[in-house]
DNA sequence: TATTGTTATACTCTATAACTATA
DNA sequence: TATAGTTATAGAGTATAACAATA
């Protein structure tokens, strides 16, 4: 137990601990880009889900977490001019978040800050893309709910 | 832009995108496994980083957060009654932090509990275990700095 | 002197409940 | 009455800096 050899198929107990463990270092790779442009996680998320302008409350649908948290997030985003909330047209209570023209570039940057995401990505073969992003495919709508 | 058909080769940033969804949707189904359970997901993630005995300050390498967050955690795990400090022999500094059987016990009912992603990976076959083992493998030590 | 774990502090994230302004 | 966003509150996670005990 821990020091697994796995010489046959893994099972499914297996597959979970490889895929937590990558996903662990991708997110560690994303905070840290996030930091070094002095944006928390959430925050780096946030500014990620609202590429396309989003009502508050489909945002926090988006970021998996209570509506009345948004408001402190987006409040810090708007602060650092990265975003900022619109009136909508149809309905006078819903605010629209969308992100300002620095806030595309910082996103940008962290993007691009992720070097071990594009180290370990930038690795694979053709081959291994697409049957990367396959099983992707294949488990993320049985993994989200449909 | 956000609705990419992808018919060739995925780009790197293809793939980020698709192991980020994985990634996220994995951790949602393992809080809400937690949370069912009475632990928050950072309790959980110490839970099962101390199913072998860990000095404090391993455990906050181990976490990837600050050693003076790690008092808090294991100070919660240990009213719980999940995990325990114990006294280090050769060093008198360091104190040791071990699992309970009780801490076993719900270690295993999250890890059952996670029934999203033993649906998602259930579903994969051999060759296709085989295949996301593979991939993971390559890809998790450029991604977790070697 | 250096290290381990802790404490103090401040900020952020998070959920719950109650509020307001619309619908 | 129902819904969108906010506020108030409380608990938890996080980093920084300073501290006691030990090495």
């Amino acid at each position: 137990m821990g020091t697994t050899v796995t010489t046959g198929v893994p099972t499914t107990a297996d597959l979970m601990e490889a895929v937590a463990a990558v996903g662990t270092a991708y997110f560690q790779d994303f905070a840290s880009a996030a930091a070094r442009h002095g944006l928390t996680p959430s925050q780096a998320k946030a500014l990620k889900a609202v590429q396309e302008p989003v009502p508050m409350r489909a945002l926090a649908g988006r970021l998996g977490c209570d509506a009345s948290n948004v408001t402190g997030i987006v409040d810090r985003l708007e602060s650092l001019e990265l975003a900022r909330r619109e009136a909508a047209a149809s309905d006078r209570r819903v605010k629209i978040v969308a992100i300002t023209e620095q806030g595309e570039e910082i996103l940008s940057l962290i993007r691009a800050d992720m070097t071990r995401a594009h180290h370990a990505f930038g690795s694979l073969d053709d081959e291994q893309r697409i049957a990367l992003t396959s099983l992707c495919r294949q488990v993320l709508p049985l993994l989200s709910g449909q």
